[in-house]
Formats: structure tokens, sequence, C-alpha cells
DNA sequence: TTAAAAACATACTAAAATAGTATGATTTAA
DNA sequence: TTAAATCATACTATTTTAGTATGTTTTTAA
């Protein structure tokens, strides 16, 4: 039960964006001081991109911006775009079928947790 | 973020057992009833027994009881025994130098999941 | 005008985790 | 004494994840 590397990766490329707020900075300038594989972050930040968590400005001198104010930003729309939907189990049968005897369980985990990262913004991370 | 279908198995499987408790239940019935691989099904109950949650019995007519009373077990671990510690993010340079940025997070989402499976007893599910 | 530096796209590879199978030993009650 | 159970361990297959490679396109600053 673990969030995926490239979540951490891309929350802590949104941190830096938002302490940079409103201005832009490129990949290369956050994977440097983050130690992350620049190649690799591209990608993460194409797909926050394509979700609207952040805007981009190609050419040179380019970069991201955040999309909207670091306080109106949830942890939990960055993670969800970079790792899916939270579904702590999606029981194949519970689906079909009534639901099975662990649903409960996985329900009140999935609801715990996304009270959890839709409560804190992006801001307080700063 | 999800846990893994072998926590889903297992649990099933601990619930049939606390229907049945203090009866036993052997592999072969739990997994026709909740149509799991029996074979896999027996490596996870090892599991199960190595941390003390249910006892065997070897020999024909043998099988699995609960070793404790099915409202003193809590979900939280069955579900750590079978999918190691619930540890939704550990940052490889938090551990050596100061907190990062997204610990705060992980931390709090840790927590509740705690929280929660602890919470709740396997006589719930029943 | 042009070269450098950025985003963007996509295919590929490597590594790790997970699920599941195979084989057989040991135990015990009917 | 045999059938049915646990137990142990090694192997295989599948899926997910992380990371690399190879470019193309865009834009600005020199």
């Amino acid at each position: 039960m673990k969030f995926s590397t490239r979540a951490e990766y891309g929350l802590k490329a949104m941190v830096n964006l938002a302490a940079a707020f409103p201005k832009q900075k490129s990949v290369s300038q956050i994977s440097k001081k983050e130690k992350i594989s620049s190649k690799y972050l591209e990608r993460l930040m194409g797909k926050l991109r394509r979700n609207n968590l952040v805007i981009s400005q190609k050419g040179k001198s380019g970069g991201y911006v955040l999309a909207k104010k670091p306080e109106s930003i949830k942890i939990g729309e960055i993670v969800e775009t970079l790792e899916g939907p939270i579904n702590p189990r999606g029981c194949r049968f519970c689906r079909v079928a009534k639901k099975c005897s662990a649903s409960l369980v996985w329900n009140k985990v999935e609801e715990q947790i996304k009270k959890t990262l839709y409560d804190i913004k992006l801001k307080k991370l700063i």
C-alpha cells in the first residue's frame, strides 16, 4: 500500500512551481533541484498539463506555471492525475454482484484517503 | 494507490474463518467458496499462520481456525501481514535528511489509513 | 537569421512487484 | 494404509512502474 514514485516526483515538482508562482520554471531547473531524471519528469509534466494543473510555454526560456493559485490546487488532484483514481481495491465481483464482505473496508479507506488528500492544498507544502 | 489482491484474498479467507469460528475450515473449502486458486491461498494462509492470526491443524480433516476471537482481530493486522507495512511513501531522502515537502501528506495519509484499518474488527465483516 | 534551449510525442527497455503454478514432503484421521 | 490436509520452496508469467532513446516542434535571445 504505497503511492508510486511518480506521485512523489510530480508533487515535488508542483511544490517547486508553487514556490515560484506566478513565475514559471523549466523541467531542467526542477529536475536538478529535486534530483529527478529530467526526461521522466518531462513526461509527468505532460500529464499534469493535459489535466489542466499547469500551463506550458514552449521555446527558449519556456517552462511551466501553475494553472491556478497554489491555495486552490488540491493534493488529491495531483496524485490522481499521476496515479489514476484512488480506488484501494476494485473487487471485480463486487461490481457485478452484491457487495462482498471486504468492500466495507475498502470504501472506508478510500473515503479517508480522499478526504485527506483533497483537504490539503498545495500552498501548505511550500 | 491500491491494496494487492492477496490482501483481498486473505481478508476474505479470514472472514470465512470468522463465520465458522470456533470451528475450522480447510483451504479447499474456502478456495471453492471464494473462487481463489487454492495453491495461492495456501501460501497466504502460511503467512497468516506465521503471524499468529490463525492456527493450523495438519493431516486429514485438518484446516485452519482463527487464533483469536473475531471481535479482537483487527483488519490492519491482516492487511499488514499480507502486504507488508502501510507506508504510503517512504521517500529515501527524508530518512537521511530533513523532511521533504511531501512527507506531511504521506504521514497524514498513513495515519488515516491505519486508524481506519485498526478500528474495524473482523467480526464486523461477517 | 540562426543556434540554443525549451516543450512535446512516442516507442522502447529494464527492473520490480505481483499473481499464479509445480513439485513434492510431512502429517494425521478415517 | 491411503486419502486429504498442511507446509515448503522453487519456478514462471504477467503486469506495473521507472527510466531511456530518439527525435520533432517551437520560440527567444544572441
